[in-house]
DNA sequence: CCGTCGGTGTTACCGGGGGTAACCCCCCGG
DNA sequence: CCGGGGGGTTACCCCCGGTAACACCGACGG
């Protein structure tokens, strides 16, 4: 309607595309226009402003992440491997463009004010659709509904600090990371024998191997 | 050693302080220097630069948070009601002064490049305490190193997330909040029973309530 | 053939942000 | 009397996002 197929647009955002992958989000318009062989105006005539620019350069990105999430949220497998699926869709994903996924993830925090910026556009999409499966596939009795949104962006929040720190790190392999995020959300942290407690305090606090049923 | 007690430092960082609590992070040289009724090269003479101010800034109130956290994490409580007041103490913190704990939590992002910048210095070193405190009390056997680092950063993101959802939403009481994360952790998501499967596939998924232990 | 319209492009500018150079002034100790 | 060092200022630089005004060119209609 609007647009079927813009080339000059789609050029342009390659243009971006490009800048950003090298200098990472905060790529001035400056530079993107020159990278386009350009001046700025002519940015601002298609995109409007800067964050016009960046939100057509994330959509583009995000619908790949965001396909190969749900349809991994989607998988006819057991739960524990879904939930390893998706979990490793994601790293694979940052593992593999880290500059972009960047971009998709730690936006610009420029806005005024207002809370709840801890989640970017393209992860808070993400943090629905792991909403959405899990009121889909799991029984959580009558809280499910704060639950799963709760936990929808409990999840997103704790893959995208993980992913950080292993792709910043990179301690282990992939296959293994997933393992260990798979059992924290698995209750082995909960469910795990306690050490000796060396605490200076009196002997008061033995604690027992407590089971992850509640 | 350098300084003790220098009164006027005590004084700018309250006044950005209060332009902070007014504005937000991203309040500009200019407005901090006019709340403090003076111009911005007093400012740079004191903090050398803008990140140097609000280092200081956040240092200031790091400082409570982390020691209330550290404390909780260190009571001789029953592991879950422990992981419990940490969550507990976390939340309290952000609900009673929320632009104070938005300038803790999302930095400014403007560093040039480099990944990792998913958690801030605060919360990196609220999940640096995670991860002491996870290897000191929890045995994991042989990968404990690995998967204590990695659940810091996981549960302090997951936290971080979770916590400014939270807040925006306002969706449930803190003690509600609190439960359902502690929830999380305890691998209730893993082990709750399975919806009917209403997937328009053939009828071959059929799932099993699976429990926790792999 | 001419007009005008839309898309592409430019230069030049504005306001405001971080950051700095140079200068000022006043008080305090020698 | 002098000097020097904090607290303070004006004025400036550069860059950034964003915009106004103008220029060019090809297409389409009278």
């Amino acid at each position: 309607m609007t647009a079927l197929e813009e080339p000059r647009r789609e050029q342009l955002l390659n243009a971006a595309d490009r800048v950003v992958s090298r200098e990472g989000p905060g790529a001035s318009m400056n530079a993107i226009a020159a990278e386009a062989g350009i001046t700025k105006p002519i940015l601002y005539r298609h995109f409007g402003d800067r964050s016009g620019l960046f939100q057509a350069l994330t959509e583009r990105h995000t619908s790949g992440l965001l396909a190969a999430v749900r349809s991994a949220l989607a998988e006819p497998l057991e739960r524990r491997e879904r939930v390893e699926l998706v979990l490793d869709t994601y790293l694979a994903g940052i593992e593999a463009r880290p500059q972009v996924y960047r971009l998709l993830t730690h936006p610009e925090t420029g806005d005024p004010d207002g809370v709840g910026n801890a989640l970017a556009p393209a992860l808070r999409q993400i943090a629905d659709e792991i909403t959405r499966a899990v009121t889909a596939q799991v029984d959580l009795g009558p809280d499910a509904p704060l639950l799963s949104e709760a936990w929808g962006r409990a999840i997103t929040g704790m893959v995208l600090a993980a992913g950080d720190w292993w792709l910043e790190a990179k301690p282990c392999p992939r296959a293994r990371m997933v393992q260990a995020l798979a059992d924290l959300l698995w209750g082995r942290l909960a469910a795990a024998a306690p050490l000796p407690t060396p605490l200076p305090n009196g002997g008061a606090g033995s604690e027992t191997a407590v089971p992850a049923a509640e």
